[in-house]
DNA sequence: GTAAAACCTTTGGGTTACCCATAGGTCAAG
DNA sequence: CTTGACCTATGGGTAACCCAAAGGTTTTAC
């Protein structure tokens, strides 16, 4: 079959597919005559799997990877273990700032509530952002969020 | 002064103060004899200003239009309070996602935990991976298919 | 039989907010 | 006068695609 083949099974765009191949995840034979290329079942099984695994959060190169060593007979479940432990903490953390964000947000516009829209003067620009307290340096930024 | 020496005022790199003057966010003039950049107290007051709006998950793009409404000495605050009701929510929403990740891979991880590794066989890849639940097509995922 | 529609190819640019490498000019100090 | 520290502009990289353009191929329909 052919990308848009491919893709319509998988529920996936065309270029999603073509994405892949150049990312070298699916490996399309080639037709000698025209150079289209030409997935067959194992393709399909391929992407499905590829869909799983980026709904559990590996990346494109990290499913390389896992799909290489599978190629060369090597179980990547070791692998996967790992990379999945290793990366739900990041995940964690990318919620935590996340969270604090949306709380500065918020805390932002509560507070900007009752607050007049100044017109900028050469020493002010917008006072509601101005108003807000300047931003520790990165090093301390978590430190802050233990309200 | 220098662009070295108005980054370590503010605390970020050169490349990041370059980065905004290559933005238009600053607007350093030219020394005439050797091209260097040249800025004032009042572009540090700016990149200040540039900073508290970046913790409030303001865009660079967005931190241009609100500089250039102050610029041509109308009030950016409105704009200002727009931009950061509507970003809530889609704050809201990709934490949300995050989470649903973080417990997609926490249930993974234990109902791995007591699964062998399998050997790649031709029919499984890792069945780890293929032990998960097929993702659910796109245009169920979400709702935003009201086109 | 042929023309248009539909699909294929590759190339290259865009998205975000920077970071980094390179090559070459400038400047303060020893 | 030569380091070394700093400046400049350009171009490429990051993640996972999306999209446009130009041109070849296949399918459909009249």
């Amino acid at each position: 079959m052919k990308v848009s083949d491919l893709a319509r099974l998988a529920g996936v765009t065309a270029e999603t597919v073509r994405h892949y191949t150049r990312e070298r995840l699916l490996h399309p034979q080639r037709h000698p005559e025209n150079g289209y290329q030409l997935f067959g079942q194992t393709d399909l099984d391929r992407l499905r799997f590829i869909q799983r695994a980026r709904t559990l959060g590996f990346g494109v190169a990290e499913i390389r990877d896992i799909l290489d060593h599978a190629d060369h007979g090597d179980s990547p479940c070791p692998m996967v273990r790992d990379l999945l432990a290793n990366r739900l903490p990041q995940i964690r953390e990318q919620i935590r700032e996340l969270e604090s964000l949306a709380s500065r947000m918020e805390r932002a516009l509560a507070a900007w509530d009752g607050m007049p829209d100044g017109t900028p003067d050469g020493h002010s620009i917008c006072r509601l952002i101005e108003s807000f307290p300047e931003p520790l340096d990165a090093d301390q930024e978590t430190t802050e969020e233990a309200r």
